[in-house]
RNA sequence: GGAGAGAUGGCAGAGUGGUCGAAUGCGGCGGUCUCGAAAACCGUUUUUCGCCUAUCGGCGGAACGGGGGUUCGAAUCCCCCUCUCUCCGCCA
């Protein structure tokens, strides 16, 4: 969420900035203000009578102390009509700040000064492209097809155990999984990130911290038994690490890498699109955390989105990366690049990364500041975040674009860890 | 699942109705001493909201797990909730 003085101090800019995600904001900062303002006034009145108040507790306390009976009980009756008002007051500024904070919470997060607007992915940015599209045969079969062909992944027996959308790899099919998240995990280590193994089960507090909650409540599995949420990514045990958390600036960016399953309900959607790996129920990822000076969080961004290209590029993956436009962007994104690696067999682009910025907007959420050395007062952090990589849709791609008359050919970086080279 | 104990500042830990935002210790920061460091000593060290102020800053409110209550006054008394720990049971 936005925060008051942003809001306050920058409406008309706001109003201007959120045009490009196509979001009309006049309304509601209008609201917003007037709400504000309200609760100022409300607060200092409060303030001012509670202070009176508090000064007459101390000279009846003094009173008592010294034996005078009378002049305390004569004080006391001054306090009678002091605390009614008091209690009117108060009583007020509650629901005002709840309205307060109903209507900034709509307010999504202002794009950065790059992003394009636009509509729908149409109008999205291309970046960069790197690697080449392979040539295959007119009998290149997609994955679901090859999974079946080298029984490497049994979808039917995933139904079997939990239901659709939850795959069970085999075999080679196996460890390949865990070679990606290996060598995932190492060049993470290796860019210096470190290694946090969380939970993947979290309480409400961190649904919360991290947007997931109470908006997007059916987009996870829910524990109800405990009231525990399946994490969706690891974006959200991760980050709310720094959930409540004043940091010194000099730990700063904090840059934390995990690999976790994720689990996603994400109801509706059939045909080609969501076929084989292209959507799943349970997946794996790792994915990439960060906590950035907000004077240098783009420096944090530009390397994280270097980072994930390595990636798919030494996959021997043609890639490309997007900027997505105002539209297509998230509600708490200030910056998102998606990369995409190209699926030789569904020829077309498959979505394997999304890298964001989101500036404090999150931080506010999360309650996650810093503190520059000797500085006083706490300023928020930036928080980013990105894929490297989510893996069915890379495995996807492997399959697809690897697939050679003799089996499937693992990409040279992930032999070290496959112990084998070909998927055969 | 059963029984009990507890939740206070970065940590440890005191505080059972009246200058308590909170003793003390540790840690952190600044300084004295030193060629430098350690030790010792001195000082400093929660967060948040509002008002005033060009700024430095000043004044005031709130917060001792969360919510409610009693009272002129609550960290302290009462009620509800949440969480944590210990022992037993079960168990990878």
């Amino acid at each position: 969420m936005l925060t008051i003085n942003q809001i306050r101090e920058n409406s008309d800019f706001i109003i201007e900035r959120l045009k490009v995600k196509n979001f009309k904001a006049d309304e509601i900062i209008d609201r917003i203000i007037q709400l504000d303002t309200s609760r100022r006034e409300i607060q200092a009145k409060t303030d001012s009578m509670q202070n009176e108040m508090n000064r007459i507790s101390k000279e009846i306390g003094s009173m008592m102390k010294e034996g005078r009976k009378d002049e305390a009980e004569a004080a006391k009756q001054k306090t009678y009509s002091l605390k009614e008002e008091i209690k009117i007051l108060s009583e007020k500024i509650g629901p005002v700040e709840n309205d307060l904070r109903t209507e900034i919470i709509k307010l999504p997060n202002l794009p950065h000064e790059s992003v394009a607007p636009g509509k729908s992915a149409e109008d999205n940015v291309l970046v960069r492209q790197g690697g080449t599209i392979p040539e295959v045969s007119d009998k290149a079969l997609p994955h679901w097809d090859l999974i079946k062909k080298y029984d490497i992944i049994d979808f039917d027996l995933g139904i079997k155990l939990t239901g659709a959308g939850f795959p069970v790899y085999l075999g080679k099919g196996a460890k390949l999984q865990r070679a990606l998240i290996s060598f995932f995990l190492d060049e993470g280590v290796k860019a210096g990130y470190k290694e946090v193994m969380p939970p993947i089960m979290v309480n409400e507090d961190s649904g919360f911290g991290t947007g997931q909650l109470p908006d997007k409540e059916g987009q996870m599995y829910h524990a109800t038994l405990d009231n525990f949420y399946l994490i969706p990514t690891a974006e959200v045990p991760v980050t709310n690490i720094y959930r409540d958390v004043i940091l010194n600036a000099d730990v700063l960016p904090v840059k934390n890498i995990a690999y976790t399953p994720c689990f996603r309900r994400e109801a509706g959607s059939w045909g080609a699109h969501v076929r084989g790996l292209n959507r799943l129920h349970q997946f794996d990822k790792v994915e990439i955390v960060r906590i950035a000076h907000p004077d240098r969080s783009y420096e944090s961004f530009e390397e994280m989105v270097t980072h994930v290209e390595s990636l798919v590029a030494r996959l021997d993956l043609p890639y490309r990366i997007i900027r997505l436009c105002g539209g297509d962007m998230s509600f708490t994104s200030s910056l998102t690049y998606d990369f995409e690696v190209w699926s030789a067999a569904q020829k077309r682009w498959l979505e394997v990364s999304s890298v964001s910025n989101f500036e404090s907007f999150q931080a506010n959420r999360l309650k996650c500041r810093f503190k520059d050395k000797g500085d006083k007062q706490t300023r928020l952090v930036h928080t980013l975040n990105g894929s490297a990589l989510a893996l069915p849709r890379i495995v996807a791609a492997i399959l697809e674009n690897n697939q050679t008359e003799e089996g499937i050919k693992v990409p040279e970086v992930l032999i070290p860890y496959t112990g084998f080279d070909m998927i055969s």
